[in-house]
DNA sequence: GGGTTCACATACCATCAGTACGTACTTACG
DNA sequence: CGTAAGTACGTACTGATGGTATGTGAACCC
């Protein structure tokens, strides 16, 4: 059963993925204007134009929906800061065009709400942690890794780990700081000069010794 | 109206206070364990042996209710660290200290779970921000502004609040990490080794100029 | 082309935050 | 001392909301 090409899915089917991905986009739409709590699964299913019942048969309950929401949005960053990283070989000039990607990805109004916001009291810190390892979390470990491999540290994966996280969470609260402040361009500035100055120290340790 | 050199408040006033300090310590006990959403008002009225018309009359509603709990909480993590810096004089050591400090107040799991992972979607981000900036958030201001004036810096206001934002958003994230890793303790060490690290380096970078 | 399955719709339930109102005790005042 | 007023609750209720049980019609398979 084949119709250029494409295996063809019958029309039931699609009609089924275009439902569900309409009620993923009505929430992502509402989690980020009201955030989680605020927002009524009546609002979403009346704005997809379907009813609970769709809804209850694609997801199994509210979280799990938002849950979608957020590893479809986490997805999105965590490609738009790859796409950023992937051609820098310098470490360091790899370091540097991360952390701008990620300021630019933290001024997305739905990243901020549904991903820092609303996402570790949601989800849970364990089940949060678990998609950030395979998102955003996972492009910091990579600059992290590499990073550390200039100098001769040579320090254990848990340690690379513990960086990582050190970075991810600064970035994290630096972002939400940026698009919360009233000139979020000089604030984003601010946020770039601190970290580099950071990065400076680390690399004046490597070249020191 | 004076009994043993105190304001007699009368009996009623002590015994609303009473009420309303158990109100708080069930509430915060309830937040602890099962996280604001899952803890429902009629099992913080049952648990203080009140009912529901106690708690409309001390707090404006349930958030409220949160945010008298993350007060007293933040007040609390802030005085501990507070204690531990007063006395350092130098402020690379008085930086250690307080890293140390933070890592244990973040191994209560009343701070961690109404503090860093309910505070953000409970209060909204701005007034979560506007709370920390006079408890724990102060006292990392204080020791990044005390070490950052170690060096020929000389960086505004701005910029000292732009490290400390990006410093505590390094330490919540750490702590979080450490208290939920299989070995909290070998956690914490990388955490303390880590930041050391990037201390390191700052303080190369002041010494090399 | 007839039975089966899937993708929903409908009707309903239980929980829970919030409100309206009543009440007993206490305080202030004469 | 007595009474009016206010405070600190208790009781009873409502509306909203997440979730469930069940029905149904169209698409799929043989």
């Amino acid at each position: 059963m084949r119709v250029k090409g494409q295996i063809r899915r019958g029309r039931r089917a699609e009609y089924s993925a275009t439902t569900k991905r309409a009620l993923v986009e009505v929430a992502r739409e509402l989690f980020t204007e009201q955030g989680y709590a605020g927002t009524s699964l009546d609002a979403i299913v009346a704005g997809a134009d379907v009813t609970k019942g769709a809804l209850y048969h694609h997801f199994a309950g509210k979280q799990a929906l938002f849950e979608a929401v957020f590893e479809k949005v986490e997805q999105h960053a965590s490609r738009a800061i790859h796409d950023r990283i992937k051609n820098e070989k310098d470490p360091w000039e790899k370091a540097r065009a991360g952390l701008r990607a990620f300021l630019e990805v933290v001024r997305d109004p739905t990243y901020r709400r549904v991903v820092i916001q609303d996402g570790p009291a949601v989800l849970g810190y364990e089940r949060f942690r678990e998609q950030e390892e395979r998102s955003t979390y996972a492009n910091v470990l990579v600059i992290v890794t590499s990073v550390l491999s200039t100098g001769e540290w040579d320090l254990e994966p848990a340690m690379q780990r513990t960086f990582a996280t050190i970075f991810f969470g600064a970035m994290s609260a630096a972002g939400e700081s940026v698009s919360l402040a009233e000139d979020p361009e000089a604030a984003g500035d601010r946020v770039e000069a601190a970290i580099g100055i950071i990065l400076d120290g680390l690399q004046a340790l490597t070249s020191a010794r």
